[in-house]
DNA sequence: TAAACGTATGAAAACGATTGCGTAGAGGAA
DNA sequence: TTCCTCTACGCAATCGTTTTCATACGTTTA
């Protein structure tokens, strides 16, 4: 005896009648008595009756699809996208959409797969972060070719005319190294990360630009690239053993920071005092280390409430065109320990 | 001129064939001609043919299903579940199931709310950790009774018969309050959390034993409950100043062990000199502070795996009864600065 | 009274893919 | 020639739901 899932067959055995009464009745059409709506809906509840939304999406294929969309992460034991995730989550939730949600673990390879099922499934639309591997994107203009909608956000790209969600990355630099300047600093060091992604594109030149409005030089060799964990211990000791050494790390992320506040530890240099260190996301790592960590706050939620108002609202309207969006979340400078105080003589001209 | 998918039914009219042989073609059926089937395959791939999902689950509704499993997580933005969460989707990506997944927020609503959509989307299975407001089950219930199967990871329900991934709570709780004792604590507290929580007794059973099993008597007033953020700033400092204050604190996670550890650095409290502090999670945040906390591993991407493992073993093998597995990770303890080291004369008994 | 209309329901097609069964035609065996 | 077999395909049902069209019966209107 196999118990299985209640159908709209069974019920409309149940009473004898046609299955399209049924239908009607559980749409609470006038055409149906309202005796006989009564009791077929009560019946439904009693047996708890889903309606199967496989079918519903295959007859509407046209039309309303799945109310389902596609997320892809980098890596989700992080916190920002595990922010950015939350965000998605909740918005699509309000807005009745459930979320499909996968890891491209940084590779090419996987994001292609990962949108190949998501494509299978016929989800309305897919929000995405790129691989910090992916150059070419084929597996993307796949399915914007047939109408699916894409918004990309932090890492975008943009070689394809989608909707983006960016964190101000260049204006989250400027700020942090502009105030690191004002504070008394003259040698920043920039600490970055794959040089393809966009974000770290313009959180450098933020980094310059803020030199540059100071009228401080750039100099390369203060620019380092550290893209996985231990990098900094590596690079990073020769530059602050350096007679020149820089009096300020600014780094392009917040465990970088971390990590670089671990080697001026194992340096014996004070921070703030001897060098002042500012980090990228103010995740929790900043108000747990010691000192506590100047980060820029990167609004994680509110990235991902955006991506998942735009990709709905595109989903929603297929008809038109899909009307492309730019949103720009703000940061703000969170000033912590690992800086010096801003002087109180500052007359900021700015 | 809408361009959209290609179906079976686009590709059959393209070769002038019925849907059947292309259906048998893309199988690669020794049924149709060689020749045939090189065209059909050919234009189906040129063409970025994806079957659709819904029209094949819906069509072996009793049998295969989605290839999609719902997850649902109390909250994203924490580590250990991001762990978890990291585990499940690579064991189904793997295993070429998808993962629907969402937050419950800690509440019995959002949960129930969920379960109903993962039910209308016909997911193969749930795994999920229970909010910690959910007293009642029959939202669960109401899927077991359609076989479709629950795995519970964590925060299980004991009440319901289904599988469970958990993390060996009570042998983490007495391996790391036993260690404390060893290196010479006396009067350790316990930082638990709700009691409902089967994870919440076990650890605290853990550490009743660990007290016992050393011949210390349990003290009733060093079992604090801090639900949330700021409890431990609120609770502590009258234990902490106390003249019989405890010289250990155990937390049930590590965000409180944190909160304890800044607790103790402004009542100028050496940990761990005067207090030996442990948490729970060996989260990212341990790495971070000063001291590093010592902590019990909680190995969640494991539970992760497990979880997924046993729900489409599960999945798969829908004609048996569904089969119960009791899976439990084991934990280790991860000495860090926060506690004291292990006296060099001591010569364990056990 | 006959025509028109309204109400409540049924029948059937459609969405896309799979599969059991049927069959036309080619070729071989008796 | 007749019968059989094999190859290579087509037909149609099926999954659950929605929606268009059709229709039976009762009521109102001209």
């Amino acid at each position: 005896m196999k118990q299985t899932r209640i159908t709209i067959k069974d019920i409309a055995k149940e009473f004898g009648v046609a299955v399209s009464t049924v239908s009607r009745a559980l749409h609470n059409s006038n055409e149906v008595s309202d005796e006989l709506k009564k009791n077929i809906c009560d019946y439904a509840a009693a047996h708890h009756y889903q309606p199967n939304m496989l079918a519903t999406s295959l007859r509407n294929c046209r039309v309303e699809r799945t109310k389902t969309i596609g997320v892809i992460i980098p890596k989700f034991v992080h916190y920002f996208f595990s922010c950015v995730l939350s965000g998605i989550e909740t918005t699509a939730s309000h807005l009745g959409y459930s979320i499909m949600v996968a890891q491209s673990d940084e590779t090419y390879e996987n994001e292609k797969e990962i949108m190949q099922r998501f494509n299978a499934a016929r989800v309305c639309g897919v929000i995405v972060s790129l691989a910090k591997d992916t150059k070419q994107y084929d597996h993307f203009q796949e399915l914007l070719n047939i109408k699916v909608p894409i918004v990309f956000y932090d890492r975008i790209c943009t070689e394809l005319k989608t909707s983006r969600v960016v964190v101000d990355d260049y204006a989250g630099a400027f700020e942090a190294v502009n105030y690191m300047i004002k504070t008394g600093c003259r040698r920043v060091a920039f600490l970055g990360s794959v040089m393809t992604l966009e974000i770290a594109k313009n959180r450098c030149n933020g980094y310059k630009d803020a030199l540059l409005k100071n009228h401080i030089k750039i100099d390369d060799r203060l620019i380092l690239q550290c893209d996985k964990q231990g990098d900094a211990h590596l690079l990073l000791p020769k530059l602050l053993l350096d007679k020149d050494r820089p009096d300020a790390l600014f780094a392009i992320n917040d465990d970088i920071a971390f990590e670089a506040l671990q080697v001026c530890r194992e340096l014996n240099l004070d921070v703030p005092k001897d060098v002042s260190i500012c980090g990228f996301s103010n995740s929790t790592i900043t108000k747990v280390c010691n000192p506590q960590l100047t980060s820029v706050e990167q609004r994680g939620y509110d990235v991902g409430v955006e991506a998942a108002k735009i990709l709905i609202n595109n989903a929603e309207n297929k008809d038109e065109d899909i009307k492309i969006k730019n949103k720009i979340i703000e940061t703000t400078l969170v000033v912590r320990g690992s800086t010096l105080p801003m002087p109180l003589n500052d007359n900021d001209g700015n």
